[in-house]
DNA sequence: CCAAGGCCTGAATG
DNA sequence: ACATTCAGGCCTT
């Protein structure tokens, strides 16, 4: 019997959140940084380190975010369709280099680059008698050449990758510093790495940096309220610019409230699965 | 402040 | 087959 506590795995590692998890017979297998996590069929989850993680985001009160993102009912048809779907706490370096890669490309060609990252830097380890990579130190990126991250199919982002390791090493960025921030400060800071716009600072402080009071205006979001919301929110440019995507973003925040991300996401699953686009 | 064009790559499209 | 387009953007002009 389905609750409202149950997680739809399934669902939740497909909706463009994380790439590096793989499906063997009824298990799923994930890389989180430097942790491995199986989920199996009963949502029962080990994890290489038993160390307790915080990946699924049990201590959210989900049935108080549902209700308040609850607005209207487009986004009430989502949350009952997608019930399970939920939002994960990612390592935030992984989550970082995943969403530079994101950038102008498409979710199968981002695991590609991804697993390519992590046979290539990562450390091999057994898990439950399969063969698995974690995900690449920082160090390790930031001494590697720009051609052997290129060799991983990442394109003009291999100098961002690299810069971004760099960055984590110096302290520059600091992650912990960043869930200290509120929105605006974690923004500021995460932008200052290059490849990281609006869209991928968005995704980054939504999946790894617990601000949930964060919607990222991605192409899709844009078309979603386009199609439904256009009496709400208007678009005035062609592109979303920097400024309207502000202004944009404040309106959204206002509208569906302090757990604003968790009505991105089921939107977005919605629609992604209306134009049944790939996933994992 | 806004619009336009280039950028790696590979799957999809014609 | 082979060329062209396009995809969860970013950055520079």
């Amino acid at each position: 019997m389905k609750n409202k506590f149950t997680i739809d795995i399934d669902n939740s590692i497909n909706s463009g959140q994380v790439f590096l998890w793989q499906k063997n017979k009824n298990n799923w297998y994930g890389i989180d940084g430097q942790n491995i996590l199986e989920i199996n069929q009963e949502n029962k989850i080990k994890s290489i380190s038993n160390v307790k993680t915080s990946f699924f985001r049990k201590n959210d009160d989900i049935e108080k975010i549902i209700k308040s993102i609850s607005k209207d009912k487009i986004i009430k048809k989502a949350v009952r369709k997608y019930d399970g779907l939920r939002i994960f706490n990612q390592d935030p370096f992984q989550c970082m280099i995943s969403f530079i890669i994101s950038s102008n490309s498409n979710i199968p060609k981002i695991k590609n680059s991804l697993e390519k990252i992590s046979e290539k830097f990562g450390k091999k380890v057994i898990f439950k008698e399969h063969e698995f990579f974690l995900f690449p130190q920082p160090e390790k990126i930031a001494k590697s050449s720009i051609n052997e991250i290129k060799s991983c199919g990442v394109g003009y982002r291999a100098p961002f990758i690299k810069e971004a390791a760099k960055m984590v090493i110096s302290k520059k960025i600091d992650f912990e510093n960043l869930k200290n921030n509120d929105y605006k400060e974690a923004k500021k800071n995460l932008r200052l790495i290059p490849g990281i716009g609006n869209k991928v600072a968005d995704c980054i402080m939504l999946f790894s940096l617990n601000k949930l009071d964060e919607f990222t205006l991605d192409t899709w979001m844009i078309k979603i309220l386009e199609k439904y919301y256009s009496k709400e929110f208007q678009i005035e440019t062609k592109t979303v610019t920097e400024k309207q995507y502000q202004i944009l973003h404040e309106k959204i925040v206002d509208y569906f409230g302090p757990y604003c991300g968790y009505a991105q996401q089921f939107l977005f699953k919605m629609e992604r699965e209306n134009y049944e686009k790939k996933w994992l």
